[in-house]
DNA sequence: GATGAATGAGCGTTCATTCAT
DNA sequence: GATGAATGAACGCTCATTCAT
């Protein structure tokens, strides 16, 4: 009985955190994080104001465990983009596709707030930022390895370079699909890359 | 009694204005817009809280105004390093390492939140951020355009595709730059794109 | 878990409600509306600072409602003292009395910032102030006709003029009650009007 | 020379003094004296925020300085109305009629604040208005005994009663006016009352 | 003497946090 | 354990007053 409470409970715990840090995410990531009170995430995630203090210490705790899920949630997107693509240079532009067709203004709100935290605590989350960021570009970077070895891209090129490029210009697309909401033409930037890069597998990239 | 004190008015007027937009610049940026209260402000521009309202009738007006010139430096920005650079291939690419490798923090985090400004008030001050956008992206266009002329890259690729590219590469990179401080990394992988493109002019690019 | 708070929350919120406004009120006529700020109440009424926005949500809110408690007692006031005095002229003057013997100097301010806010705010708060004098003066219209039905006083006598007369007889003395203290010499006053329209029962009054 | 230099400055002093109240009663009696800054009190007076502390030695002064004035007015207001109309029962509601009907809301506005700050400072400004109603009842009943003597009025009322009885009956229909804007019912009570006093000039008042 | 920019205390209001119920 | 009323520090802003020019 003792055990079944206590899985309930820490079930019921769980359910509960996991409420509290959905209903801030959409607030911090419509409203902001200083224009959402304590009590609007309460309120959002179906509890009193009071209770909140029971998951999370305090603001500044669950905005951390906020960031913490925003960066996994980043992370996991290139990872399950990749897993899902194969291995060639379709499937790295079929991750770039999904990472940059996702023009959500409040995943992207969210998502810069994580940066100027990280820029404000280079320490703090900006150190957790820089693991997250290191993983995926060593997962761009796996992939532009088998491009390489397939021959479909210039095996000369450097693997870090490229993936830090094909890192920046997701990043850059994302934002400016946010933006404007015009995914078309993220898209044809993306195919115009993809272009350049197979031609570096035909012809073969000059030394700098 | 117009006379004696106007001289020294409208210079000292423009003066503490820019007192004042410097101190919120560093602080909004540096502390973030929420946590900065206008006394702050007023403190680091070395004035006392009541006066900054002879300057700016409130918060909002000075973000307003913070805001503008942010937006107005970055357009500035691309524009004299386009001047100075020249038309060629060459040239883009000087702009580009220029603006990659301004790796400022401070300067990143407040495009950051006129970015996140952008995104949560779309007709306002988004508005604004797509004009001064478009006309970057007009700027590169044109270098884009000289150098299809000139042959050095293909003159078959879309010229707003590429721009759009371009420029995407510019905010991914130097984002990754003021985060982790790699400047030497963004500038290799700028290199490898000026490559691809160089292989464009060279072999032409096939079609999609 | 709304049932163990439920009962105690309407009363509790009256309770409180109540206490806030006693305190507004005292201080508000004591003060001055302008010179009693919300800690002031809050303290007067035993809460803190912040509490008093859960009962009113600003101060406006606050003296809005002050001002309609001063109204409507203003109202009662005058009805109850007819109520308790029957119809006649007698009567009439028993209300007179009533209402210019309280020359407390705390309602009579407070009274007079409701004048105030009603001359500057014609639409608003003067609007709701018109319709609790027409009501009052209805009330002593009543009275009015009652002793001119008996032969007490004149019935030739327009009762209109007559109340509106017996209205400003009411407040001018009121007035002076509680600027001067001298009650006695209010109620003299009184009497020899009374005296005057019993004369002009036993007479009649001569055309204008 | 030092003559004619002191006697223009005194002058020049007298005039801006003159001018700073004009525009202190104008703007206290339309915005409220708290809602009034001593900037907007200069400005409207056509000078600096400054050289207001050179002729009122701060708000307060000020405010003192309108009140008086304003009872001044109100006394002088009486006695002109009383000087210009002889001595008769007519001459009395002449008077009256004069006063009544300027239902101006901004000085009666003014005259509440008057009456505001008498019922809050009993000691001081209070006792300065006691003083100048004092007055005024003076000549109303100066007014009133002459009316006696002629036999207008019944010679047995109680003078210092029927003036008070008047100047309750002044005040609270110049209120009246001042708020609804309706002189005419104002004049007609004025009238009544003017029949019920003649009445008793015909036939005598009974004993209370 | 006049000016008006500067000062800074003080106001109305908000909200992270606590705690009696 | 949950509740939500209460707390009080802190914010944006105003304005009476001062004083360098």
């Amino acid at each position: 009985m003792m055990l079944t409470m206590a899985r309930l409970t820490q079930a019921h715990v769980d359910a509960r955190t996991g409420d509290i840090l959905a209903a801030a995410v959409a607030l911090f990531a419509s409203r902001g994080i200083e224009k959402t009170t304590m009590a609007d995430v309460a309120a959002e995630a179906g509890i009193s104001t009071g209770a909140i203090y029971r998951y999370f210490p305090g603001k500044e705790a669950l905005l951390a465990a906020v960031f913490e899920r925003e960066m996994r949630d980043s992370a996991a997107q290139f990872e399950r983009a990749a897993e899902a693509s194969g291995m060639g240079l379709a499937a790295l532009f079929q991750v770039g596709e999904k990472v940059t067709s996702t023009g959500d203004s409040q995943d992207c709100a969210l998502w810069l707030e994580v940066e100027l935290a990280s820029l404000r605590d280079p320490e703090g989350i900006g150190g957790r930022q820089r693991d997250v960021h290191d993983a995926i570009r060593a997962n761009i970077q796996t992939l532009v390895a088998a491009s390489q070895g397939s021959g479909e891209i210039d095996a000369s090129m450097d693997a870090e370079a490229l993936s830090t490029l094909l890192f920046a210009v997701a990043r850059g697309l994302q934002l400016e699909t946010a933006e404007t909401g015009n995914g078309p033409r993220s898209r044809e930037a993306l195919d115009l890359l993809g272009r350049l890069l197979r031609l570096s597998g035909e012809h073969g990239l000059p030394p700098a």
